[in-house]
DNA sequence: GCGGATCAC
DNA sequence: TATGGTGATCCGC
């Protein structure tokens, strides 16, 4: 964290950074939260050597601290491949490279946008703040929310070198006294609907980046109200803290992606200006160490190090060697953050489409096949929940797993239909789990996840984000008709149960159809059709541990898998799952349309952060 | 299209 | 004793 006395936008290289095998695999021990903020001063940096020390001894010989040592080491056989590869190209003649860089480089520089006046704002320890207000004795001592990983922690505990990301054990044994509260998210939430009805006097098409942290466009605010970018910005954090009592940091620029540089140079409770000119931009990112800007982590960090590349300025000598090193995407990155270029354009997130749903939970060392059957159960009826929740199906189902070893892996496949319920998503999963058991003998999981993608919209009809009235389908009757009919008659028709399904396959394609043909960047969610999953369900389900029907009704029928998984029926079930064929249907290949993306001026070509609330 | 890896919060 | 959950993107194959 930055004191307010230091000089801003001028941070230099951390003491952490890493010198030798040791010292890489300490800075990576270190998180995120370390790395990232940099210890400006003098003193933390020294509290930093010390916290180095401490997270290294405690975190020693444990089955995390090999992982972290086995990427380490695998980090570093990565780079000395890219310096083998970069000695080889500078043998070569890299004119044309060099050009097209250039070239590149010109191109961009076309597309600068100046006119804009781009904010991001930051709560300042938004998690630990909230719980101030609750708690005010709480301001004085260390406090951290979150257990067994912090989420956040108040500026005392920072003091200690405690960071949010940090194993819980970790800062205890960086400060016994540290203060551990739970979270409580939907006071989080509260608050944070406060602050964003003050951010929207000030740009009513502000962007959400996550609950704590939004971009705001204040031009046309500027311009009505006669104040330059710092006046509206101190008038709106003093208006966020006096009503919200949560102070926040911002940084003003002309890009999204400047602004959030430097919301965190005089944090907390402050501010920072990059002015609206090339050159005080340039000259900004001339000294800008590469990791400060969002999109580069502790790899790409290590990874541009060894090319000789701290800081954005040192970007440029090496550009023509970037693309073939690292990438196109990374070159095209690299190329913006060298030039302080970025998005300018900002938008309600409700305007972004999700791409998955995802629900993932770690638990105790699990070897045993019913209890990891168990754990599968569980999460497919919370991605249930969440699917509903969300108002979407998905084409494609991933399982992923962590190993005791820390090792992830992920498998995933696509099912005949667009699934959603908790039964089918365990079906489908369920053989996925039961090949990596058979694959890796002795197969203990410390985490167990599932993930829907693909994902089709259930969406029913209303009003979207602006304000136009979007239209139910016709079908929706028949398929209601449908329910009510399947409902009343608890025998199975089979043939009626075919043409149901034959239905909703004809359905679906012309939701394709329609959806292909919309504008996908005005609505953002196309609404497709009720929910109509009765009609390819009979009334009564298979229980996926043990295949025989049960009762359709959601707890009844959750309730008998639950009884049924603790009475060792497993071993059958998997034969049964093993055995049973995947319907072979293929599904449509047409994809979603989304949403262009020049990639010119992405503020990170790596991710777009949503939040969804 | 799949799986691994990286990144942010 | 012990190191999270959700979502996105890029790369190599």
């Amino acid at each position: 964290m930055q004191s307010s006395g230091d000089t801003p936008g001028k941070d230099v290289k951390s003491d952490l950074a890493p010198t030798d095998d040791f010292e890489t695999l300490k800075y990576q021990l270190l998180g995120p939260s370390l790395t990232k903020a940099g210890q400006d001063s003098v003193d933390q940096q020294k509290v930093g050597l010390v916290v180095s020390e401490v997270i290294y001894n405690a975190s020693k010989g444990s089955k995390f601290f090999n992982h972290e040592q086995d990427r380490d080491r695998n980090l570093t056989l990565k780079i000395e491949r890219i310096l083998k590869q970069k000695a080889r190209l500078e043998t070569l003649d890299l004119s044309h490279d060099l050009r097209r860089a250039d070239e590149y480089l010109a191109e961009l520089e076309l597309s600068r946008d100046l006119s804009q006046h781009i904010i991001h704002v930051d709560c300042d320890a938004f998690f630990a703040a909230v719980e101030e207000l609750d708690r005010p004795e709480l301001k004085t001592v260390p406090m951290a929310v979150g257990k067994g990983v912090l989420t956040t922690c108040n500026y005392v505990a920072r003091k200690f070198g405690i960071r949010s990301g940090m194993a819980s054990f970790v800062a205890k044994k960086l400060c016994p006294q540290l203060v551990l509260l739970p979270q409580n998210y939907e006071k989080y939430t509260e608050k944070a609907k406060e602050m964003r009805t003050i951010m929207a006097e000030y740009d009513p098409l502000f962007e959400s980046a996550s609950i704590d942290e939004a971009y705001l466009n204040i031009t046309a605010y500027c311009d009505e109200n006669q104040l330059n970018p710092e006046e509206a910005v101190q008038r709106m954090r003093a208006e966020i803290l006096e009503t919200t009592q949560v102070s926040v940091s911002a940084g003003i620029a002309a890009n999204a992606k400047i602004a959030k540089i430097c919301s965190n140079i005089n944090k907390p409770n402050g501010q920072f200006r990059v002015p609206n000119e090339r050159t005080a931009i340039m000259e900004f990112m001339r000294e800008l160490p590469v990791r400060k800007v969002n999109g580069v982590g502790r790899v790409f960090e290590r990874e541009l190090e060894s090319i000789g590349v701290k800081k954005c300025g040192e970007i440029f000598p090496q550009r023509a060697l970037l693309t073939k090193l690292f990438g196109e995407k990374a070159f095209q990155f690299l190329a913006q953050c060298y030039l302080g270029l970025g998005r300018t354009k900002i938008e309600p997130v409700e305007t972004h489409e999700r791409k998955s749903v995802s629900t993932e939970t770690t638990f105790h060392e699990l070897g045993d096949k019913e209890a990891l059957r168990a754990k599968l159960w569980w999460a497919a009826q919370e991605l249930e929940k969440d699917l509903a929740r969300t108002q979407f199906k998905g084409r494609t189902l991933a399982l992923k797993v962590k190993l005791h070893t820390f090792e992830v892996l992920t498998r995933q496949t696509a099912p005949s239909r667009a699934v959603s319920r908790a039964q089918d998503l365990y079906s489908f999963a369920l053989p996925m789990l039961a090949k990596l058991e058979k694959d890796i003998p002795g197969l203990e999981l410390r985490l167990l996840g599932l993930r829907c993608s693909n994902l089709v919209s259930t969406q029913k009809a209303g009003i979207n984000f602006f304000g136009a009235i979007t239209n139910p389908k016709p079908e929706t009757k028949v398929t209601d008709e449908a329910t009510v009919n399947a409902e009343s008659n608890h025998e199975i028709d089979a043939e009626e149960a075919f043409e149901a399904a034959a239905r909703q396959e004809a359905q679906e394609e012309m939701n394709d159809l329609e959806q292909l043909s919309q504008d996908a960047s005005l609505v953002p969610t196309t609404p497709q059709r009720e929910e109509s999953v009765a009609t390819e369900d009979p009334p009564l389900w298979d229980c996926p541990i043990c295949g025989r029907p049960q009762s359709a009704d959601d707890r009844t029928f959750n309730e008998h898998v639950d009884f049924c998984l603790s009475k060792r029926t497993i071993r059958e079930a998997v034969q049964a799952t093993e055995e049973t064929e995947v319907a072979p249907n293929p599904p449509p290949t047409r994809k979603r349309k989304v949403p262009s993306q020049s990639g010119a001026l992405e503020d990170d070509p790596k991710q777009k952060r949503l939040f969804f609330q």
